[in-house]
DNA sequence: ATCGTCATGTAACGTGTTACATGATTGT
DNA sequence: ACAATCATGTAACACGTTACATGACGAT
């Protein structure tokens, strides 16, 4: 108990992939190399079996070993209540200003996670707040973009500016979608 | 000379910067605290000025005293021979496939150094892999996308999916775009 | 006189990477 | 018999973060 420190993002990546179904060491790594939706980081066997200690010993993960049968043993991590709450305590924290600009790998791995933790009302929630933060980030960009016509950018920044200003707005449209989808989803089930 | 160990993405940051005029540690410090165009990282004293050592220790970079008039003595950095080398070496390297499904503050970073450092024909060969590149993971995804159909993936996941090839559409349109204006700008100055 | 900014540094720490090591089981 | 895969680990290392320390100069 005491202190509990922060988790890496990797360390909830770890808890998200135990929270969908008991894992291993090795199964969270290939995993990893399958890499479906890019996420960046190899991890290998050197970061993912010092976390599963490190999650072992504070009480977040359980590890037991598989009953021996056919098949070689192996250790098999669950959640404990405790790895839960915190799993879910990120997965429900509202999208910031700062991770709307940057990061959209780890929003998507916690959108991924959310689905079978989160209810239907708390993930919608947790859209209008990314959607909140990336409008809030548009503005802030727009209001930069009128200096870009009067000639203070170089051609490269401003077609940087217009790269990270279409970003957003991919976002915000693709957020939009995503409730549509998750409420067409809940009625009627298609 | 011996061994040319890789450089990591903040050094590379760090000789961008100084290539584009003369840098102290502090200014480089305040540039990142600016962030205009959201790179992550806070970079603090704690990593800029050890990275400046390294770089001069190697021969990269040639620091020396500002003589001192009005203001206080800094050591301004300017890129050797070898460090322009490096740089250019760096910025000229076309996309990989992996560098356009990830990083893309990476690659916009290099786009604006590029700026000044490369001709506009290495530009334009350059934007050329980067389509390369993209064009290549959309196909990718695209063949993921058949089974998404068919129930395989779960809501989330095809979702997921989705906004992955949203920003890969995203960035070949805007590799389109920016080669018009630089063309257009090659041409006639505007 | 003191506060904020300019300016440079270091020391401890955490975490991920690379590379190595081991061995059992399954397939050919 | 041998290679590939399943499976777990560790030790050395590099890099960036956090936090601290120092001090000069300019403004109020």
């Amino acid at each position: 108990m005491g202190e509990q420190r922060d988790l890496t993002t990797l360390e909830y990546y770890v808890l998200g992939l135990i929270s969908v179904e008991p894992q291993s060491g090795y199964s969270i790594i290939s995993y990893f190399e399958m890499d479906w939706w890019r996420w960046r980081g190899s991890s290998s066997p050197g970061s993912i079996y010092p976390i599963l200690k490190r999650l072992e010993s504070q009480g977040i993960i359980d590890g037991e070993l598989e009953v021996v049968h056919e098949t070689r043993p192996r250790k098999m991590y669950t959640l404990t209540p405790l790895g839960e709450e915190l799993l879910d305590a990120w997965l429900r924290a509202p999208v910031t200003k700062d991770e709307a600009g940057e990061e959209r790998a780890t929003l998507m791995m916690k959108f991924l996670f959310a689905e079978k933790r989160l209810s239907s009302g708390e993930i919608l929630k947790w859209l209008d707040s990314y959607e909140e933060a990336t409008s809030y980030y548009i503005t802030l960009l727009q209001v930069n973009r009128n200096p870009m016509a009067t000639g203070v950018w170089s051609l490269h920044q401003q077609l940087i500016l217009e790269a990270t200003l279409m970003e957003l707005n991919m976002q915000r449209t693709w957020i939009q979608m995503a409730r549509q989808r998750l409420l067409a989803f809940a009625q009627n089930g298609s």
